[in-house]
DNA sequence: AGCGCTATTTATAAAAG
DNA sequence: TCTTTTATAAATAGCGC
């Protein structure tokens, strides 16, 4: 998409990164190259701050998109601009009410009363059972085994047998129908 | 103190960032070298994702850190590892309550008294989930094919025995394991 | 579980539109 | 204010300890 202009200079090889040896001419006379490092303290500048502030926002959001995907990791961020804009993020398949409780009960700190324990205990089992079933399908699936035994290796080897045995007999079902449905036609 | 070694190659001038047109010299006759682009989906190794997890999650905190700071944002970051263990973080001079109350002041959204909608929302999308793993778990166990066609049970069998690799492959480490450990002894 | 190393990939500060 | 561009600064994947 970027793929600028690149007027028919010529070869133009593949080389990228051609560092600046000599400053390719300055786009303008004028002034500022710039681009560099900045110090980690309040940016004085409203405007530069606003700026920084969306991309870095974007930056964080994205960040913790991608640490939950990467890490199966529950995440909740809330960011506020100096201006009082909200911007937020919640990892898929929970929320932000449902990581703040678990906060709660895993730092001590009570953000809000105990009504809904009831409820979110609830959650919570029904949760595991999930895990349950999710580690019980990667396994039939052949994924995560190593921390499995020889012996529960053994029964997850059976219970795959089964199902391919099931299977082949459901199978040779529909092979059987079609052989006859084909003789009869 | 970084700069490492580069034994005498030669002139080596002022330019860095030289590829590796030809590996200059691999340091063992070993393997890896790696680094690399990965795509933004779970990570499937164990071992890998939790180092990632917590690596990503040091780059977060410390971005809410830096954004705060230097735009005077405020920030509340909650994550939880696979593992559920927690890790927080908000801008100074502010709590993680406070910057809850500001959010839903902002965003509409109570977090105390609406939850049960959204807990009960979760626990229905939880419950489906669930259905649907264990209508895949009974399939893969060779249970409810009535209802699918040719077309299903293809997939499924090839799921089944991606599994059945996989598993043989873990079992043979086990017993070359075991024989090796019986020879030692 | 964490730190150091380095090649690469990303994020971004500045500039200009 | 948001986007695109470009040169730099950072983050980080895969190793090794």
């Amino acid at each position: 998409i970027p793929q600028s202009h690149h007027a028919g200079t010529g070869p133009q090889s593949a080389r990228r990164n051609q560092p600046f040896l000599t400053p390719p001419e300055e786009e303008e006379g004028g002034g500022g190259m710039g681009r560099g490092k900045i110090e980690i303290k309040r940016i004085e500048n409203q405007s530069n701050r606003q700026v920084t502030f969306s991309k870095r926002k974007n930056g964080i959001l994205k960040k913790a998109k991608e640490i939950s995907v990467l890490c199966d990791a529950e995440v909740g961020v809330v960011v506020f601009s100096s201006a009082g804009k909200l911007y937020d993020f919640c990892s898929p398949r929970t929320s932000l009410s449902r990581i703040l409780e678990k906060y709660q009960t895993n730092s001590g700190k009570i953000l809000w009363d105990e009504k809904h324990k009831s409820l979110s205990a609830e959650i919570d089992r029904i949760k595991k059972e999930n895990d349950n079933m999710q580690i019980e399908l990667r396994h039939l699936k052949g994924e995560d085994m190593n921390s499995l035994q020889p012996k529960e290796l053994i029964m997850i080897e059976e219970a795959l047998d089964n199902g391919l045995t099931s299977l082949h007999e459901k199978q040779m079902e529909h092979y059987d129908r079609l052989v006859k449905h084909v003789c009869m036609s």
